[in-house]
DNA sequence: TGAATTTACGAAATCGATTGCGTGAAATTG
DNA sequence: CAATTTCACGCAATCGATTTCGTAAATTCA
């Protein structure tokens, strides 16, 4: 009610003329420029400071053709994995200036394309993506890309040659979650894998897959499944095809905790002893691994170091020194919890 | 390799040059301006989809003033009620034709400022704040709405008159919760509540401890914890301190869903009988409480809606026929699981 | 048919910060 | 002391879209 006025924003315009310069005079000044008296500037922050100068940063934007904001792809940022990569990307953000624009794709490639435009128009100074789960066709990325603007893709990457990725070592992952199992004394191992138009996914079963050839038992491609979004139900269903199957497997390898935790529950009330009937081990370490009884083991995925990472490489990427390339996959391990451990310690 | 020359991006005077006309008839165009003939509108558009001509959000921004980007702070944004939350907003943001940009405050009010002001240069169209834990001056706040742009606040909401939230009934909620554990037949029950710096949890505690007074009971100060910042490590610690206790409560009403998983947790292992002993509800409603076991009670807080509603607020403030006020809280509802039932259906 | 509208569009200013090019004055050099 | 450099700063264009103020041409009205 009181001075609801809506107070103009002062300006440079407004420095310029309080302190008898020039507009450019108190850029340069506000930006550190050698070129201005070190008196000058004093006075100029001292003033900015006193009326409350805001830089605007769309001004700053248009002039420059750069945002300062970092835009992000996900598929839902409210999945443990993801929102926590988000924080990663924006603490890193924030400390190198730059802020973060999200967007979720809800694993659709008509809406990661709007996405695209949507970002695009907003003129963001890189992107970071990790594609909808059904994306095999990039060329929506590659028009971004013309535009000049990084895209650094992380964990969900696209099979292309010649693009920034962040990613982990998902065929050893796959091979150390496997032959822990294995080395549990499992003899028959399942796995609930993702979307086979996703390159981690298909590491994963291919490492898991090395595995079990290394211990000298044949796969069976009855026990490995399919699923595209690996949520609950779907954990549920692959559990409940797992228990009426003849052949009922004693470990099961699953490529991700959300429907992993969904499948132990399942076995669970249907009375099936784990780990010593069934051994489990999910992937991502998400929080519930350690509430849900019993605990389960899984992957380690660094996922606040790969946002983190994501944006350095973009760092690298916005200077011109881009030395591209070099993909050193990130750290995972195997964390051993109660659901696979039949061998105490 | 290829053609890796960075494309121009084409403009409304590449558009204008190409059909003999001016740029600023190619702006009313596109914007569906009356003024413009049809032929003429369709032409435009038919160019600008060739080209493949995308506005720039950045100049628009300039001249309008307006970003079409709302500002979103919150604490951490991997918290399953925030990211929750935040998918909420970007959901209903996106239909409205605006974008999300997040900042986290990491429950740190300087953080907090530091944000503002950042989102304050990008000259957002408006902000929805969930407010860090421990503020309790408000005259950031305050700076940034003089310049006009309208602030709404979600859950965590300042202690001030005249201002645009979001909220559900805590009190409601803090007395539903308690008033379930009597119904369950608890007589002594402690509360796990968060910083009283937060309106919310004044709120909810006023309500747990109305509903012990309308059972004829007499509340305990000692039976009353206060936590900051609510996470695993301060559940376990307000569980153990319970156990040390002399007259050990036989309820507990915990603030929040991670502490009380926490806490939970760490009573099953001490040996106590959920929910015999102690029968424990939480609030929140997160993903956890059907994983843990027993499975816990928790209050229904409806993130998402919380979320979708902050944006209607955002646009009808944006309109000129802003009616204020009307606080509704949104709806919440008791969730009875194993951890405080009692008496079996 | 002459006057009043309506239709369809253009010229140019504007938003606020940045920056290439210049310039006068002081400082340095030979 | 003349010739250069170095300093410190100003002018004006620029980024791309929007918008106010006009205006010529087409249409309608009396």
């Amino acid at each position: 009610m009181s001075s609801d006025q809506k107070k103009k924003d002062i300006t440079i315009y407004d420095l310029a003329e309080e302190l008898k310069i020039s507009p450019s005079t108190v850029s340069r000044a506000l930006n550190d420029h050698f070129s201005i008296g070190i008196d000058t500037k004093e006075a100029v922050r001292k003033l900015a400071n006193e009326k409350g100068y805001r830089p605007n940063g769309i001004a700053s934007s248009l002039r420059t053709n750069k945002s300062k904001i970092i835009g992000i792809i996900v598929s839902w940022i409210n999945r443990p994995f993801l929102s926590t990569l988000i924080a990663g990307v924006e603490d890193a953000a924030k400390d190198a200036g730059y802020q973060v624009i999200i967007a979720q794709s809800h694993d659709d490639v008509t809406v990661e394309k709007q996405n695209l435009k949507a970002l695009h128009a907003l003129r963001v100074s890189a992107l970071i993506v990790s594609l909808a789960m059904e994306t095999n066709d990039y060329s929506h990325f590659e028009q971004f890309r013309k535009s000049g603007i990084p895209i650094v893709f992380v964990d969900r990457i696209p099979k292309l040659e010649n693009i920034s990725q962040v990613i982990i070592d998902n065929f050893g992952a796959g091979y150390a979650a496997t032959k822990h199992l294995l080395d549990q004394g499992c003899k028959r191992i399942a796995h609930f894998g993702g979307s086979r138009f996703q390159a981690l996914y298909e590491e994963r079963m291919l490492g898991y897959i090395t595995a079990i050839k290394d211990a000298g038992i044949e796969p069976d491609p009855q026990i490995i499944f399919h699923a595209n979004f690996l949520n609950a139900e779907e954990g549920a269903r692959m559990a409940e095809a797992v228990l009426a199957m003849e052949k009922i497997p004693d470990g099961i390898f699953c490529a991700n905790d959300t429907a992993a935790s969904s499948a132990l529950k399942t076995l669970v009330q249907r009375g099936v002893k784990i780990p010593e009937e069934i051994a489990l081990i999910g992937f991502n370490n998400d929080p519930i691994c350690e509430f849900i009884e019993p605990n389960l083991s899984s992957i380690n995925h660094p996922a606040k170091e790969m946002g983190q990472t994501a944006v350095m490489k973009v760092l690298e990427l916005l200077n011109v020194d881009a030395n591209l390339g070099e993909v050193k996959p990130l750290e995972t391990y195997v964390v051993e919890r109660a659901s696979s451990m039949r061998k105490k310690l």
